[in-house]
DNA sequence: GTGAAAGCGCTAACAT
DNA sequence: ATGTTAGCGCTTTCAC
């Protein structure tokens, strides 16, 4: 059982190489007993289609791609299995292609990927998901495109939104009532535009309580882990320093946590901490981190199935679902 | 400029397909100038060579595929980058398929895989490297395989095997150093031959000090955090607990930390904690846990080197890398 | 409900 | 140094 052909099936079955075609496709117009005599014959070759050669005849790969930017480890993981959870049961595979959302080239290089490759469909994170020149230039190459947690829905694709904003007034609200009135914020990684709608809700929810938003509370991060022990070194160490801190991230927050622990404060009466995203490290640490936690999973099995979706209507459809993210009550808070 | 194809290069560059087949291959025997000719219709044209083409024509796929069963995200992002670092430059992307080691049917499904897809090479990590069954089936369909982190080296195909007997060693012997005579052992997942060689390191380290290792202070993990916070619970609730805790891997020491903090235990001078892997939890968690740092990125690269090597000379190659870890000294031990 | 013929866009083996 | 001729293993279109 070298490899067996389409032909070679055909052969064994005593039938046209179409019919065995459509017995593999389960296209229709085919009598039950035809199908059963080519499933036989396919099971004792141990055929199995090639890729190759039914893209090239169908001008399909079969072959979705995940463009990432993102250092974090548990966010990326998780996405590639919300799409591979979908795709595989489809027929999909997934290549994944991790890149510079700065490089200048990047638009140049993800052409070229789809050109060769011949992707079927695109899966983009932020903060590419914001990168609109390039899902243009993708769009123009008529695959389907779908961004995850873009900051805006003014993306012409399809996408899979977060209430960030919300999610960020909520666990600002609950700084608030635990009577918490000067609370730090550590500001996300620039380029993220998403991070921006969390600051809003932090804003928000200030100002909803009449609370002034003080420039001195707020301070800029990184996203990383550093960049908010940074920040949280600027916060705590400063004349007048929060009761609480409110950092975009997770990452942040533990770079928070590690700096009060070392500055010998006790988390959460001495300054309370709060993060966004709930990675695998916020149970980990000490004490639990109080953070915001996204359906990661779940925001990527809809991408996957708005594209499939996209991919078996020729036409374009663009919709948008929304996810809700949940405050994850822990210790640090 | 839709999709230009060989074809209509060969004619604006008045050449023959072969010729520029050659160019783009970067193939010998063609003149500079004729070279150049085809390069500019290939720019002016933005062509790129479908892969699905050249695969069905030559018989290769220009893929290689991950497989992993490893609940680690950050050990899998670095095998996925390692792997691409080296792959992408030469041409190959990257399948990734995550899957259960324990399914019966997991041969089958990856036989599939390999058939369907056409990859012309498989990259294993643990556990599934010590899955002898799969590694024999895959070679059997004439690929290239590579092994990361084998328990044994008996395995037939390429590996870049790692020192972790030797690592576990030194560190049960830092722990020796700093006085710890009662050392408590969390043992990692039964299915992961990797981690009997670190218990093997323990073991011999201690044995090496004259210190007989009691079993008493030696629970099994599975490789979670759960499992290591219960496991520590086990040993430090008990009648005589132990005065510092070898965890396998780092999730399970974070555990360990947990619940010492929980028990208002101070970490290292009431119970020290070590882990292995150096998870990029190691150094946000307080106090930084003193672990043991694989080069897995490089590890990965290894291996996709040593794939690459196969992929281009058509004999079998099998060869053995070593690559060594180290003791990373922070403040939990 | 089934089949025959014509490619898909490349590479391989052999010319020239 | 360059060109010609066959396929690779499927899907598609259209015939029966």
């Amino acid at each position: 059982m070298a490899k067996a052909t389409i032909d070679d099936v055909a052969a064994l079955a005593g039938v046209s190489i179409k019919t065995v075609s459509r017995v593999v496709n389960s296209e229709p117009n085919v009598r039950a007993a035809t199908r059963e005599k080519v499933q036989k014959a396919i099971d004792k070759l141990g055929y199995h289609p090639s890729q190759s050669a039914r893209s090239l005849a169908s001008n399909r790969s079969f072959l979705v791609a995940l463009l990432y930017d993102n250092p974090s480890a548990s966010y990326v993981i998780d996405v590639q299995n919300g799409i591979l959870a979908e795709c595989r049961p489809a027929g999909y595979d997934l290549l994944i292609h991790p890149c510079d959302h700065a490089d200048p080239e990047l638009e140049q290089q993800v052409v070229s990927l789809v050109r060769q490759s011949r992707v079927d469909g695109v899966v983009l994170t932020p903060p590419l998901s914001d990168h609109e020149n390039l899902v243009r230039r993708l769009m123009e190459l008529h695959i389907s495109v779908v961004v995850i947690a873009p900051a805006q829905d003014a993306i012409p694709c399809s996408s899979v939104m977060t209430n960030d904003e919300e999610a960020a007034f909520a666990m600002t609200s609950r700084l608030l009532e635990k009577g918490h009135r000067r609370i730090g914020y550590i500001l996300g990684h620039p380029d993220h535009k998403a991070m921006a709608n969390r600051y809003q809700g932090y804003q928000k929810a200030l100002m909803y309580q009449g609370i002034p938003v003080e420039k001195r509370l707020v301070v800029q991060g990184m996203n990383s882990f550093e960049s908010g022990y940074y920040a949280a070194e600027k916060l705590l160490l400063s004349a007048n320093p929060p009761s609480a801190i409110f950092a975009s991230n997770d990452d942040m927050a533990a770079g928070a946590i590690k700096l009060a622990h070392k500055l010998g404060k006790k988390i959460p009466s001495d300054v309370a901490i709060a993060g966004f995203d709930d990675i695998p490290a916020a149970e980990q640490l000490w004490p639990g981190l109080t953070t915001v936690r996204q359906p990661i999973v779940e925001m990527a099995r809809q991408a996957a199935q708005l594209m499939l979706m996209q991919l078996r209507s020729s036409e374009p459809v663009v919709q948008h679902q929304r996810v809700k993210s949940t405050l994850i009550q822990r210790e640090s808070v």
